[in-house]
DNA sequence: GTGAAAGCGCTAACAC
DNA sequence: GTGTTAGCGCTTTCAC
């Protein structure tokens, strides 16, 4: 099958026109100093004139690389990987790197080497992993022994491998220490699917915060969600059955926090004076639930970003003769945010009436 | 600079290591028939013994396509722009394409030219392009005269011009006559940005149904929010400023539909009896706000993944010699959803009290 | 400071 | 059914 409409602009033809050789187009193209000032302004001339664009196929040929990061995230219809890729394409924008984006809905060990072998096809200079950890998910690493740099995002640190995370353990535990603070000691938590590896930090940081406080820790506190809102209001049902004194409760994101919030409305619960609650990530609608929700803000742009870097400098670190850019793992530190879901002291409740409170 | 670590298995040394011609190896590969099938499958165990890759830039460089799409977005953050790349993304690996992402913050000409000059660079096959529309936004497509095909998503249709699109006139038609049917004539709207065309379509889905009804429409009636729920918050408090009386609002998304309800109760204004609200997109937390939102849902992954097979026809199209494959514009149907925010007989309801209904 | 030649990895065209 | 040859657009190397 023969290609048509080949319009595309070459080196060569920039070169005849502007009377000089393709090297010397090159070089302009590439700001390499050592060119006149006026040829270089009459091949910019031409070169604007005919619209010529290089071609990168021809250049990463040549090269071996392709100035692309490979990303591979899954659930951007959620806020923190959707706000985490935009800091990803930004920093990488920034930097001079194109993305390729795949999607990996299910992270089945067939899926991951579909989407890696297409990456690797594709010349990718360096990946971006930002997906949950399903089981050995992770083993590819080993066994495809990758030739190009990985970055991971938000998994499980591992010797040798780079990766920046948000610390978020860290972040639950300012969140819980903050309920305690404010009296509730019978918290429960409202997890995410513990197949993350997020979700079970959190659930981590909710159970070491309750152990250094002395406080029982049961399995009858703990409800595993799915991130989604519905998932919430049913989690928190679940939870009231099993563990009825319940003051207060963690819940793991946004999302679900608002289906808790839901059912204590429907259940008649008041919130903060019947039930305490918390969540996490900050999402912009946050402060617009009722009552406004205190949660655990992340800094996700910054994590895409951090992510790019380290990412092109290991991709840097591999053309210098003595390659020794290993990263490690690099923490972010989040933020709690506190607004009136948690705090019972209550001039900002809704002053309205309601059933009696339960306090005991 | 010299590359190092070229670990990368090139064609020919699959041929060397088969004894076969590279020739062969390239046939294999691309399942071109006249093989013998021993020799296929030898130069198949070759290939996963050497773990051989073929290089896509060298095919590329070859054949004069990428097997890239290029998506421009933005605000993919929010709900509709990450939900359609959803559906970019399935219907591209679906057909065999990758995806270059380009997010698009700013729409003004120089960033326009920065990012199609960078696709173009890259050899993509075909662009979509779904990003606001700001005033003479497309007027690239004729100035530069793009010489491959591009699909726009959510754009003013154009003759010549390839989209696809959400008919949210009508969706909003519904939605304005659901609410006259549940007897509210007083209806007031809060916009998107109204450089987007989505926002200016609502609006003038809003504004012919008022009219078809022959009630009145002031500009006193309208406010102008971004999408966000804080807009719709400060929105929603002018509105009931200049138009007191308002008895219904359509608001033009879900985030500024939570907004106003969050005003609502400030205010003590009962939904659905003081102030019926309609919201626009559907996301999955609309269920879950209080009360539960009336609100038209769009089929976006559909719109996406029509809009990639528009754009993967049209790039067949031009390896045929009979290029003739000039698809116009397509419209998809949105669905009203129906809950309790827009009607008034309410059984659904909250039960507790509060300040007496003010309806007149 | 500039040009000529070679070749990156692959496939189209044609030979056998 | 399989091999040979040429060349895609660019950059690297080495002349001059």
């Amino acid at each position: 099958m023969s290609r048509r409409s080949d319009n595309q602009v070459t080196i060569r033809q920039v070169a005849k026109e502007a009377g000089v050789s393709t090297q010397t187009v090159s070089r302009v193209m590439n700001n390499i100093p050592e060119v006149l000032p006026e040829t270089r302004q009459h091949v910019l001339d031409v070169v604007n004139r005919l619209g010529y664009r290089p071609n990168v196929f021809a250049r990463g040929l040549k090269q071996n690389r392709s100035y692309t990061l490979g990303v591979v995230t899954s659930g951007i219809e959620y806020y923190g990987p959707s706000r985490t890729l935009v800091g990803v394409e930004q920093k990488s924008n920034e930097l001079g790197y194109s993305l390729s984006l795949s999607l990996l809905h299910q992270p089945e060990p067939e899926n991951i080497q579909r989407v890696l072998g297409s990456l690797i096809s594709r010349q990718v200079d360096g990946i971006l992993w930002t997906t949950q950890e399903i089981g050995a998910n992770l083993s590819w690493l080993n066994g495809e022994k990758l030739s190009i740099p990985v970055v991971f995002l938000e998994a499980s640190p591992r010797p040798g491998v780079a990766s920046v995370n948000i610390d978020s353990r860290m972040g639950v535990r300012q969140a819980m220490q903050h309920l305690l603070e404010n009296g509730y000691r019978r918290i429960g938590i409202v997890t995410g699917p513990l197949s993350w590896w997020a979700a079970r930090e959190r659930l981590q940081g909710w159970r070491e915060t309750l152990a250094d406080a002395d406080l029982v820790v049961e399995e009858r506190q703990i409800v595993e969600g799915d991130w989604s809102t519905g998932s919430g209001a049913r989690g928190l049902k679940q939870l009231l059955e099993m563990y009825p004194e319940m003051e207060a409760v963690f819940v793991s994101n946004d999302q679900m926090a608002l289906g808790v919030l839901q059912t204590c409305r429907q259940l008649g619960r008041q919130v903060p004076e019947d039930l305490a609650i918390v969540g996490y990530d900050d999402i912009p609608e946050a402060e617009y639930f009722w009552p406004p929700l205190t949660t655990v803000r992340q800094n996700l742009t910054e994590l895409g970003g951090t992510a790019v870097e380290m990412l092109t400098k290991m991709i840097s670190a591999r053309w210098q003769i003595d390659a020794t850019y290993s990263p490690g793992c690099v923490w972010l530190e989040p933020e709690l945010i506190i607004r009136s879901s948690s705090v019972r002291s209550s001039a900002t409740s809704n002053s309205r009436g309601g059933e009696p409170t339960q306090n005991p």
